[in-house]
DNA sequence: TGACGTCCGTTTCACTTGAAACGATATTGG
DNA sequence: CCAATATCGTTTCAAGTGAAACGGACGTCA
């Protein structure tokens, strides 16, 4: 698919006239990681969702409770980058079916404190290796040195993007 | 941010117990592309959707019109990944505002043969520089080399996912 | 002490989303 | 030719979303 630009002019396809330069959106940076991560995060929900009974917000609940537990609701959300509100949603889930635990902070009565119930770690530890697994086959193809390249590209990305949103960063 | 594991553990972070190893959300690749993959979303929508009055699906729809017009809803749906009913809701608001102009293909009156207008043509070439220096303050901090690994590593995991999602595939 | 401002998590509200139902057109098969 | 099926794009519906409002708990400062 793709095809450099302006190359095929078959009968349907109308070359840009100008003024948009070469502009293709199959080719921009934000798109296609857009299109591919959507696609990755609905092969994986399609692993664990059904089964487990997770959406992607439980499971990252799950995964960050799984390793840092107990955890504030604000920390869950430093920790998942998710919203107050979606994460307050997802623990209530969690906590209606058993997964999670709640108990007030023992000294600031505002904070909640989190944690996996028995069950709870017992399906994190049966989704962790479906993500191991899941990461492992979307890694087979890149050597060792190209995923690494790929991490530093994502941190950079990210830093970048930070940069962008608050000019006035150090 | 950020901050590696485990190498500050301070007094509320538990380090986990066991059994689910050494599993980190942070780390986990499929999360690592949605958080950075949003947030860059994000900033680009802020550039253009207040001065434009366009919304990301409405952005793809005149993206790919602008370089591949006249085309049908399905075939925007195939070039931009997304499902029909976003694409029909997102030509409708462009058609209301002036931007596409929408007929009927004279062989087929089930498809619609979608373009862009004049002003839908002028606010196409006027958001592509926006997006083209978006792009590059991204990859600003990434070598030529590093961004030609970053496109192929998402090419392959591309490709790998749809080896997932349709395993005879060939 | 008490009034004020802040922080935490929940809830409300308007909006967006994808799956499925739908009407309309086109194609296939009897 | 007509019936059955498929395709295209729209609309409906239930669920999910973020922004903002909210109430309760904490800190501060007079």
């Amino acid at each position: 698919m793709a095809g450099r630009r302006q190359s095929d002019a078959t009968e349907l396809e109308a070359a840009q006239p100008a003024g948009a330069g070469g502009f293709s959106l199959g080719d921009f940076l934000p798109y296609r990681l857009s299109v591919t991560t959507n696609r990755i995060s609905r092969a994986f929900a399609e692993r664990y969702s059904a089964r487990f009974g997770l959406s992607i917000p439980e499971w990252r609940v799950l995964a960050v409770l799984g390793s840092f537990a107990p955890l504030s609701s604000n920390e869950i959300c430093e920790r998942t980058a998710m919203d107050k509100a979606k994460v307050s949603r997802a623990v209530a889930l969690l906590t209606g079916k058993g997964l999670v635990d709640r108990a007030a902070h023992p000294e600031d009565q505002r904070l909640l404190r989190l944690s996996l119930s028995p069950r709870g770690r017992g399906t994190f530890e049966a989704v962790v290796p479906i993500a191991e697994e899941l990461e492992a086959e979307l890694t087979a193809e890149l050597s060792a040195e190209e995923r690494a390249v790929l991490d530093r590209c994502l941190e950079r990305l990210g830093s970048a993007v930070g940069r962008l949103a608050r000019p006035d960063e150090r």
